[in-house]
DNA sequence: GATGAATGAGCATTCATTCAT
DNA sequence: AATGAATGAATGCTCATTCAT
């Protein structure tokens, strides 16, 4: 018989609170592969599994999918952001830093495919795009920030499958859109967490 | 409390054998909402739901998600292919019915973004919008086919939100494309099955 | 929409009752070879698919699943008796067709390890081979017949896998109790159904 | 009818990690009763039930059938390699152990009846009693190994019904192969986990 | 009598979310 | 704060059984 007093198995140390900012950048990492590979819909216990956190860790830090989605998605707009702030950057630049994001993160592209309904953080995301696209020095075209949301979603709609294929694709409806596009790349981060 | 004398457990009446057209079509009309709304993925058990009918008569009638997919989608691309036969047929008009279809159906929109893996049954789909357009006389357009593929893919990546919205968005990236889009219809059938 | 009082689909024609009893016949085939396949639970669906011939009449000839086992496994019985009344037939005679069952059929392998509960119709059974043997003129062996009916048990507990191996354990079970086996072999029947 | 206002779905207290252990050691008691009484292939649903645990509980402590049913049986080879550990051990003495398994677990008999292809664990473990038997003072018998674990089916195929027949059906089976069996009787554990 | 469709209970499995420690 | 286990609802799928025609 199994003594039902036996005692508890031994706790992991709770290592302060120094940890907790290292989890919570973890978790955004991981979140960020696994919403890139899979979407918007990956399944949070991979998330959590692959930061090497807790799930109650996850919950803590991000209180639905929705937060935890929003500070992967928040780096990617900010890197946009970044990227429109360089000296010289120009439309055609910042246009390959977003496509960079189309075609790597799954997730990204779910954001501008959100129902319109519970979502207000995607479209505050969403605004900041536009906002940055608004402010850029149009090299050449004359294209409304209305429309060059809609190619981005365009472009969006184009790109499937793996890699390779998908910077095909994206590079061919940008062309399709007789729209320049600058090349595909991230943006240098200072302290690339 | 349940009477655990309960004597007859109430069975809805076994209709028959005359149901089964009418289920199948019931189901069909079901799955075609459903996965509108929800897309592909969508459970199935809400589309047996939805049809009134028993989950096993779903599967009854289609042996898989993928069966159910291609009687909703193959009506999709039959009316396609009914609008690219139709005397006085062009191009605009039958993407004008195309885009019907993506306005209409997340479920549609999907199909242009499988994976090639393990599909077939969505990518001979797919041909066969392929080979429409292909047969389309071109009105003054010079698209290649797979440049007429790729711009549905991107209208299919700007729509989303509410019926009215999906329909402004598709026009205005059709018009950001530089393509003429007759207006958005399905086609009459005979018997509306 | 779909007239709800379209016309019944045609029926097939019912073709009379000489066909009852060919059904009967070809459930009983169908369920042997199901039977001896996946054993005795094996579904009764894939029992009238492979009968050709609907759920229902099934259930008319059979009203449950023992009904229809007894059928197929009243069939063996009726064979080893048959092979005991054989001119010449001897226990050693008689064993050889009791081990072809056995490793012919994993139903029959079933059969002498049921539940003794709700059986009946199993039991019947077992005793009618209890009788075979019993009455058999033993060649030889001083076994009572309790220990006969056990050691029939005892290599129906040894044979798995494909028949090749099947036959190979069985010899080796028989030969481990000391007791001859006649070739394992069926019996001729008049009417071979 | 329910009240469709029901505020809170009363969950049941999460009892904290405190019952871990207790909860995986109630799953493999309630396996080795359920897995006795129906064998390998009882619903898990039931043993989940019986652990009077949840099915998520389950299957986060063994990922499939396969690891439950390796838990369970695990522990009756254990006991039997046990037994022949123990100082004035004898196949005799050895092989009671093993029919003592073999009377109380419809599952140990399964074990011995798997088919080869997909199995590996369920090999293993067969492996280890023939292992153990291999090892043991042969206490005057000649017989091979194979012959053994041939026999061992044989006894196992010659039980069914309620204890006391399958222990009399037992002892009757190792006598008719003129085999000594000790007590059944299982093997004190220090532990008894 | 035969037919084949309808039905729902049952089982396996996954996952979001809560909570004691 | 972190942990990781517990929980059950949700979903896919199979099958025994009933029943109108």
């Amino acid at each position: 018989m199994t003594n039902p007093a036996d005692p508890a198995p031994p706790r992991p140390a709770n290592q302060g609170r120094r940890v907790a900012a290292r989890n919570r950048a973890a978790l955004i990492a991981a979140a960020r592969e696994v919403f890139a590979e899979q979407g918007l819909n990956a399944p949070l216990s991979a998330v959590a599994r692959r930061a090497g956190v807790g799930q109650g860790s996850l919950y803590r830090h991000f209180a639905d999918r929705t937060a935890l989605a929003s500070a992967v998605l928040g780096e990617n707009v900010r890197q946009i952001e970044r990227a429109a702030a360089e000296p010289g950057a120009t439309l055609t630049s910042v246009l390959g830093v977003v496509t960079w994001h189309v075609t790597r993160s799954t997730a990204f592209v779910d954001l501008l495919r959100l129902r319109g309904d519970d979502d207000k953080e995607g479209r505050e995301l969403s605004e900041r795009v536009r906002a940055v696209l608004a402010g850029c020095p149009a090299g050449g075209h004359e294209l409304a920030v209305d429309d060059l949301m809609l190619a981005v979603a365009m472009v969006s709609g184009a790109v499937a499958g793996p890699l390779d294929r998908r910077e095909r694709q994206a590079l061919a409806a940008w062309r399709l859109l007789g729209i320049d596009v600058g090349p595909l790349r991230p943006v240098e981060t200072d302290a690339d967490v």
